[in-house]
DNA sequence: TCTATATACGATAATTTTAGTCGTATTTAA
DNA sequence: TTAAATACGACTAAAATTATCGTATATAGA
């Protein structure tokens, strides 16, 4: 209950590793994995998911690899976490409406207050702070 | 990612519905199952392990049921969480050592960071404030 | 005392989610 | 031209979650 997943996980790995380098210098995806013996190619799409989302920037070809893109102390994990798993809630209810006992529910307003504690809560911490 | 299991969600709709009675009345789990369409055994085996956790108070035999046993004030959402769910956090290696990566492991440390920030936001947090 | 209704609980099955792999295409420095 | 890197959809495997089954125990009330 309320885990992050591997994906997460490797692309924080991944940032702080890139932040130990300096701004303009490349990462390939096999030094990473490498490094923290991690699977590679779930790494790669990681590192491919996060290029998409502008985290960080590739270059193609050989000698290619990823560079951090942008602030780090500009993207909130809340943002980070939704970028790469999608919407934030403990409970699906909290963006989805597709629950049959939604009338009957007695929950539903409770939940959204731990829910928007909780998105308050990475809302204010930077992946900056995290990986620094 | 991050959600809480149905397990949590079924106590807190049952724990809100006591609230809603009398302290002594007792409430049955067809009673809580029915109203809301939860599934009845699995809430009757979260019912008996929140019994056996002292939240709440089990009576046996017909016209049995469940009452609240604990002043919900005193409980924080942290401990009721690792009451059902054993300890919280976001990744295993925050308790366990199993983890053979470890000494390579470069996150370690910024992820019991937040870790500590989402243990202490539940800390804070009674069982009280979520199913008043 | 018998019966119906309730809790108690371990074992198992089904489902869903997460994690990881495969195959192929594209890019580009050397 | 080749080798090493990113790009990405489809697929498989594993793990976790969710739900059900079967049986035992307790007890109020007829």
């Amino acid at each position: 209950m309320l885990k992050i997943t591997r994906k997460v996980e490797y692309a924080l790995i991944a940032l702080r590793h890139m932040q130990l380098k300096q701004p303009e210098e490349l990462t390939s995806t096999k030094e990473i994995a490498t490094r923290y013996g991690v699977p590679q190619q779930l790494l790669a799409k990681t590192l491919q998911h996060m290029a998409r989302d502008g985290i960080i920037e590739a270059v193609q070809g050989p000698a290619g690899g990823y560079r951090v893109a942008t602030n780090l102390d500009q993207i909130s994990m809340k943002d980070f976490f939704e970028k790469l798993e999608g919407p934030l809630g403990m409970m699906d209810c909290y963006f989805d409406s597709g629950c049959i006992q939604i009338g009957a529910c007695n929950i539903r307003v409770p939940i959204q207050r731990i829910n928007d504690n909780m998105r308050n809560l990475f809302s204010q911490m930077s992946v900056q702070e995290v990986t620094q």
